[in-house]
DNA sequence: CCTTTATATGAACAACAATTCATATGTTCA
DNA sequence: TGAACATATGAATTGTTGTTCATATAAAGG
């Protein structure tokens, strides 16, 4: 069998999370690791919005926002109220407002 | 040209990022939103490594590895120290740890 | 020098994810 | 009830990304 060149891989490998928690974590950020949601969850920082405004704000098919809507909804970032015809969606977290700005701080240093 | 259902748009439209600003965060993030990357940034956390180790704590090809590394290399979490045959990373900010461990957090409420 | 060891990299392939198109569901109002 | 509107969803398509394979570069030791 194999050994390591370092002794301190030893220490190492008990950082690393199993599998599991590893998918569970790149999962996750991966929610937030594209330009529609990013522009989606950024336009429902302070007020709730219906399907038909966010599509006309991001010059974008209904259809693509929707789906988006979905993924955001599956993982229990935006939540929605039906009223007549429309739908209003809302962010359900305020974890999500402060990931956002880190990942956005991180950028501009 | 049409208008927006509610008024409230008109707010959240100047929340929007531009398109370049949204790529640079889902760009930023889509970094962490990888399984293998994500284990090899845990692994990293305490102490140096070569690639040698990252490899064989994790079970995959070195070549995996390498490529993965260039990634995290290109968008400056890592930095490397040449010594002899071996390439030694470490961690280039404590950004990185912050935000891994809020990601982490989030899922485990 | 030539071999071995450590790492890096380009190209090909496979898996996945985002958008579009077509259509379905559901609501309002005439 | 039927037309118009708002949203949701399935299937197909296209673009992107991670891994592998083969090979290149580079250092050390015989």
């Amino acid at each position: 069998m194999k050994e390591y060149h370092c002794k301190q891989a030893l220490k190492a490998e008990k950082n690393i999370p199993d599998d599991i928690t590893a998918s569970e974590i790149a999962d996750f950020l991966k929610i937030f690791a594209d330009t529609t949601r990013i522009k989606i969850l950024y336009a429902l920082l302070d007020q709730e919005l219906c399907v038909n405004d966010i599509s006309m704000m991001l010059s974008m098919e209904q259809s693509a926002i929707s789906h988006q809507l979905r993924v955001l909804r599956q993982y229990k970032l935006v939540k929605v109220r039906r009223e007549g015809k429309s739908s209003y969606y809302t962010l359900n977290d305020s974890h999500i407002h402060e990931i956002l700005i880190r990942g956005y701080d991180h950028i501009m240093e």
